[in-house]
DNA sequence: AATTGTCGGATTGTCCGACAAAATGCGCAC
DNA sequence: GTGCGCATTTTGTCGGACAATCCGACAATT
């Protein structure tokens, strides 16, 4: 065989930067709210140009890993809010073309078992945030879009009541692509609101049992109602899901 | 009650140049592999400097949106592979001081429905692949890092077997939290490598039948010897994941 | 025909210097 | 101690510059 060799990689300087400061935060060298030099003080350090700095600092900011309080100038080190890696992730999918049944089968698996833990491990405070948002379904009256945000906050209010933040960020990215198709549900489906609404008062009266076992058979049926509701508004399950949110 | 106003909200030039470039993509106008326009043409089409450019780019790279084929000059437009997505999450979590028994519960729920789902869907190939990545393990004498990557692998491609994209990127990211530690397991617990050999050789006799039941059920003891795994090894289950890989 | 040498234009990586606007910090008056 | 005003820092953006190198084309060689 021809002799190979490894195509050689020299990175720029700005991702080199980006990948040291990257290090300290991530070796918790650099604490969650603690300030980042100012970009000359960088550029001094790392004996670069302050341009170079910043392409970096833009990296950071990117990755979520520093960011700026609203109104604030300087960087601060931050840890990725979930809402930033949930919206990485749904580009991700929606860029890779997933279909919505995907979505809807990922569900399946993943919330059931969601909602039973949750029914043991919620707090009182939970569950009342839970009824607060499930309450706001309960007028018929509210438009299409807070209907959908309602939904889809009972279910990242479900997440959080697990007590489990691995698995909050690992399903939260799901919910948050169903909201586009869900928009054209509700839109056309007009008993959809209520029967979410139903599905969602067995729900968190399993919770308010802390009956897991009842959790899981109520999920189980609400999502599979779903994908009814989707058949009935003549959504087909392989439509790509789309941009919104 | 007196008139209030949202503070206003300007965000900076190369903010507003990425979200321009974001939606382009995002909304499929520009699709993946398309050549972005030079840095000199983009300043000038935005009106802005190319510095200013440059920034904007940079975030449109740490995001994974756009990438340069390797040794390439000019960014393309690229969809977020797994591997990145993964990172992020994996960060985000590890900042959060997610523990490791969060990761293992999430596992717990997610991993036993996910194994159940290959069984019925894997393609041959998919299969084959598992069992050369099975295969690694039998040979004891492999470095615990070659291990500690099989296993991890392993997880990994009953994921793509699933067929689902949507689970597999979701559920990626928390195999990659568990390396750090897996790794001081197998150094610690000397039987763990066989144990692991043969549960994936019990998961992959259920995958062949096509019997979800079956895969289910092991894999579920799979991940509850993973525990045992721990305490053994003396690993605290409260335990914030560290930084690795 | 396929490979190699050469060349010019296009594009990126990095630098420098500059300036306005905004935030920050400090000292001072009260 | 508190609030205010001013000087200082820091960021956002700009313009221009230059070397490196990637790309495509074209000529030369085997």
């Amino acid at each position: 065989m021809a002799t190979t060799f490894q195509p050689l990689r020299h990175s720029p300087a700005y991702a080199q930067v980006y990948a040291a400061i990257e290090a300290r935060i991530l070796s918790r060298e650099l604490k969650a709210g603690d300030p980042l030099p100012a970009e000359l003080e960088l550029a001094r350090q790392f004996q670069v140009n302050r341009s170079t700095v910043r392409e970096a600092l833009r990296l950071l900011e990117s990755s979520g890993l520093a960011e700026r309080a609203p109104g604030a100038k300087r960087l601060r080190v931050a840890r990725p809010a979930g809402e930033r890696v949930a919206r990485g992730l749904s580009h991700a999918l929606l860029l890779h073309e997933v279909t919505f049944l995907e979505v809807w089968e990922a569900m399946r698996l993943v919330e059931p078992e969601a909602a039973a833990l949750a029914a043991v491990r919620r707090t009182d405070a939970q569950l009342e945030a839970l009824r607060a948002t499930h309450a706001v379904l309960a007028d018929a009256s509210i438009p299409a879009d807070a209907a959908v945000e309602s939904t889809v906050e009972f279910f990242r209010g479900l997440g959080e009541a697990c007590g489990n933040t691995a698995l909050r960020m690992a399903k939260d990215p799901l919910t948050r692509l169903l909201r586009p198709t869900l928009r054209r549900m509700i839109d056309r489906v007009p008993q959809a609101r209520r029967r979410i609404h139903e599905a969602q008062a067995r729900l968190l009266e399993a919770l308010a049992a802390r009956d897991g076992h009842a959790a899981r058979e109520w999920m189980h049926k609400h999502i599979r109602d779903f994908r009814r509701g989707y058949e009935i508004a003549g959504i087909s399950l392989q439509a790509r899901i789309e941009a919104g949110g």
